[in-house]
DNA sequence: GGAGAATATGCGGTCAAGCGCATATTCTCG
DNA sequence: CGAGAATATGCGCTTGACCGCATATTCTCC
């Protein structure tokens, strides 16, 4: 078992990860299916990214039917949500994180499209 | 070639670098035999891990007679350098790298012994 | 209950990161 | 020039990260 400080990095150390967090760090919180669909990536690949993510405790995951929405964890260190916060926003204006933004928010989700 | 921003992360993934990055932060300027000393790692794996760092742009070296000194970049992007600020002074009080810093400290290093 | 959507996981396969050990390189000093 | 200190690199090995594909699970709705 690694070190948190050591898993942390790791996790931002992988492109879709890093991209699925700088998502959730300006999003809030998105479901597995608009996270697919915003990076482009395989429901699988995402699955287990997510999982990462999940075990290492920087997400947490709350299920509301069929959908799993995932958000950064409220009890993060405070140093952790200071990177993650300078790191979303210096990366939000550029490319592959921009436009995973307007697809994310493009993207159907849970509340489309349903009759209230 | 990976993003620098991949390739960041994936070095504050490393314990030993990131050990290294903490000390560079908070001690300036350092040779490698101190560091060796420091985190009581061998010299060929310290050695590696230090031309990773250069390599990826986060550190530089100056050669001075048989020693090398590194200290972090200059230029590094304003994120990156608010990135290792923040981390390295979470990290200062806990092990290892408190210990790391008292051993900095103690080692002997170019300037010591040395007829002014 | 059966179909189908959303999500998770089992299973191999590939590839690169990190290591130890030995050795090369570069510099200093006598 | 020769010895020795400080640093870098060649090499082979092991291990784990990440992937794609197929399949299992869980939920909704008719």
């Amino acid at each position: 078992m690694r070190e948190f400080v050591t898993t942390f990095f790791a996790a931002l150390a992988e492109p879709t990860r890093l991209r699925t967090l700088v998502l959730l760090v300006l999003r809030g919180e998105l479901c597995v299916c608009r996270l697919v669909a915003a990076l482009g990536v395989s429901q699988p690949k995402m699955s287990r990214h997510l999982a990462f993510l999940r075990d290492a405790g920087l997400v947490r995951d709350r299920r509301q039917g069929q959908w799993v929405h995932y958000r950064v964890s409220e009890s993060l260190p405070g140093w952790a949500a200071e990177v993650l916060a300078s790191t979303a926003s210096a990366l939000a204006a550029a490319a592959p994180y921009r436009d995973d933004i307007i697809r994310a928010d493009a993207a159907a989700g849970p509340r489309d499209g349903v009759a209230a």
